[in-house]
DNA sequence: TGTTGACTTAAACCTCACTTCAAGTTGCAC
DNA sequence: GTGCAACTTGAAGTGAGGTTTAAGTCAACA
């Protein structure tokens, strides 16, 4: 464990400093003392922000991740369910991703004279899925 | 061409109201009279709002979406290469997904004692792709 | 001693996509 | 002519995830 100041976590972790301050009021972080007026950090402040990364690219809220890092310090205690199900929720994304960038290329490829009329287009725009809603 | 009241439309197409006369505000469609207040539309607006769903989940800001929108009136007129391109982006994001969602569902089933102590999990916090970041 | 330059703070501001609010209007049933 | 639901308006509010600003503080260097 070494300390860290606020420019060297920004530069090390690729978080600004405005970020890291906002942060630390959310209860992401901590910062342990000060030098002069400059935040110290230890160096275990570098995972704990790789895992808020992770966790947002995971698709969690910074409220949720905040709780999740607090359950233990220093340990990670998360549910295999819900790192599960959560997974799953994420494919299901991927998923959507995926149809609607294979929908933009027939779009791009298809022959028809105008978008509108490509029929496989006027198809998917009466499919109520299209919108996501129930309506 | 039939009329459609508000309500109609919130109801066949998903949008509520508020969302109508937002979008109206916003450029993005447009009610043809008034049968007393309520705003009339012609049944066109369903195939409207179906297309600004669709560019919604194509990754597409309802500012872009008004612009292409005012681009041909009823018409399309999308870049074939920025459909292609806008696809391009949507597939990375997914395999962003897939890749998180392998990671979520590895950090579930690893044995390792803790999830900091997975070897995998660990090697992954120190790769600096992890932050999609490039400090 | 004085002036940088990098930090500090609280609070305001930002974008996006809407929703909610308060006050007012309309059509229709009774 | 009264009641009421469903609309109307502009303006303000929401929530997520920050950034920016203004005013202040500090260590170091000349």
């Amino acid at each position: 464990m070494f300390r860290l100041d606020i420019a060297e976590v920004a530069h090390q972790s690729g978080f600004p400093p405005s970020t890291l301050r906002f942060y630390e009021k959310r209860g992401l972080i901590t910062s342990d003392g000060r030098q002069g007026l400059r935040r110290q950090y230890d160096d275990g402040v570098l995972t704990r922000l790789a895992l808020i990364a992770l966790g947002q690219r995971a698709g969690y809220s910074l409220d949720e991740i905040a709780t999740l890092l607090r359950l233990k310090e220093g340990e990670l205690d998360l549910s295999r369910t819900e790192l599960q199900s959560q997974a799953t929720t994420l494919r299901a994304k991927a998923k959507e991703l995926q149809a609607t960038a294979d929908l933009l290329d027939h779009i791009a490829a298809c022959s028809a004279p105008s978008h509108l009329e490509c029929p496989r287009f006027k198809a998917l725009l009466r499919d109520p899925r299209i919108t996501g809603r129930t309506g």
